[in-house]
DNA sequence: GGCATATCGTTATGATCATAACAATAGATC
DNA sequence: GATCTATTGTTATGATCATAACGATATGCC
C-alpha cells in the first residue's frame, strides 16, 4: 500500500487524468458488465462472446460463419475459435453451403437451443443488474448514447 | 451474404435482443473507442491498456506492481505481463521495496516518460474523435452514467 | 470463356483477459 | 516468540481479441 514518498511531484503538472478517457472507462464498464453476467451463466461454463453467439443464431436461425461473426462483433478468426468451442460442446453444429462453397453454416442444435432458452431470463436479469445503479431515464440515455458511439 | 431461406421463423418469438443487452453495448463501445486509440498510437506499437499503465505511473510515480494493476483494472497475473513488455522495451524499471520485500516497485524510466508526454496530446485528440458523435452536454451525461456502472 | 477483384475461412503470432493454486513475506494476535 | 491470516507476486490454463498472410471460391467485367 504505502507508495513510500520518495519522490513527491517529479512529472510536469498536467490536466490530463486517466479517468477522463472514455476508452478507459468503457473498458471497466464492459468488465462490470460481463462479471455480472459470468457470476450468473458461469456455472454453464459458457461466456458472454459464446452466449452473445448463442442468442445470435436463436433469433436468426442459421448463418454463415462470417455473417454470425458480424452480427456479434468478431473478427474471422476470433468467431472460428467461438464456434469450434461450441460445436465441441454439441451446442452448435455446422455443414456447408450448396450454393457456395465457401460458406460455413452454423445452427444451433436442439440442445443449442434448450440452453439459450435457459439462459435468456438469466441475461436479461443480469442486464438488470448491471443497470440497477441508474435510473429508468438514464438507462434510456445510456442506451441511446452507447449506440452512437458504437456506430461511430 | 445470402442467408438462404431455407427455415423461416423456427423459433419461438421473444422480446429478446441482444442488441439490448448493456455488455453488448459496451463491448462494441470499447472497440470502437480502443480502435480509435490504436489508429493513431499503433505507430508507436502501444495497446490501450500499455498506454493506460504509463499514464497512471506518469501521474503517479512509483507505484506497486499489485497496486499499479489495481489502478488500471489488471489482475495481477495480467499487470504482471505488461510490465515484463514495457520493461523489457525499457520504458519501465523496476526494483524492490527495501522494507516490504513483497512488493516490485515500478517506474518510468527517463525514455518512458518522453513517450508517455508525448502520447498524452495524442490520446486526448483520440478521446475527442471517440465522442465526435455526441454534443457536449451527452459526453458529460455519458461520463457520469459510465462513472456509476464501472463503481456498480 | 477468361481475368481481375472481392469474399470466406484458415493459420500464425502476439497481447489481453479471468481464474485457481501456490510460495514468500508481512501483520496481527496471543 | 509462535501462530494464524492477509497480501504480493508467480505459474498455469483457457478464452478472447486484433492483425497479417494465405488458398479457395464467387462475382464482376470484358
Amino acid at each position: 500500500m504505502s507508495t513510500k514518498a520518495d519522490a513527491p511531484v517529479r512529472r510536469a503538472a498536467s490536466d490530463y487524468r486517466l479517468e477522463d478517457q472514455v476508452g478507459f472507462l468503457l473498458r471497466r464498464a464492459y468488465q462490470r458488465a460481463s462479471s455480472n453476467l459470468v457470476d450468473r451463466i458461469g456455472s454453464y461454463d459458457l461466456t458472454a462472446p459464446q452466449y452473445a453467439t448463442l442468442a445470435r443464431l436463436y433469433k436468426r436461425g442459421a448463418l454463415s460463419q462470417n455473417l454470425l461473426g458480424r452480427l456479434v462483433a468478431m473478427e474471422p478468426a476470433n468467431i472460428r475459435d467461438v464456434v469450434l468451442r461450441l460445436k465441441k460442446r454439441r451446442l452448435v453444429a455446422t455443414r456447408r453451403d450448396p450454393t457456395d462453397k465457401r460458406l460455413i453454416l452454423i445452427d444451433l442444435t436442439t440442445a443449442g437451443v434448450a440452453l439459450v432458452e435457459q439462459l435468456i431470463p438469466i441475461e436479461i436479469e443480469c442486464t438488470a443488474t448491471t443497470l440497477a445503479p441508474l435510473k429508468a431515464d438514464q438507462k434510456r440515455i445510456l442506451y441511446e448514447l452507447l449506440g452512437r458511439l458504437a456506430e461511430g
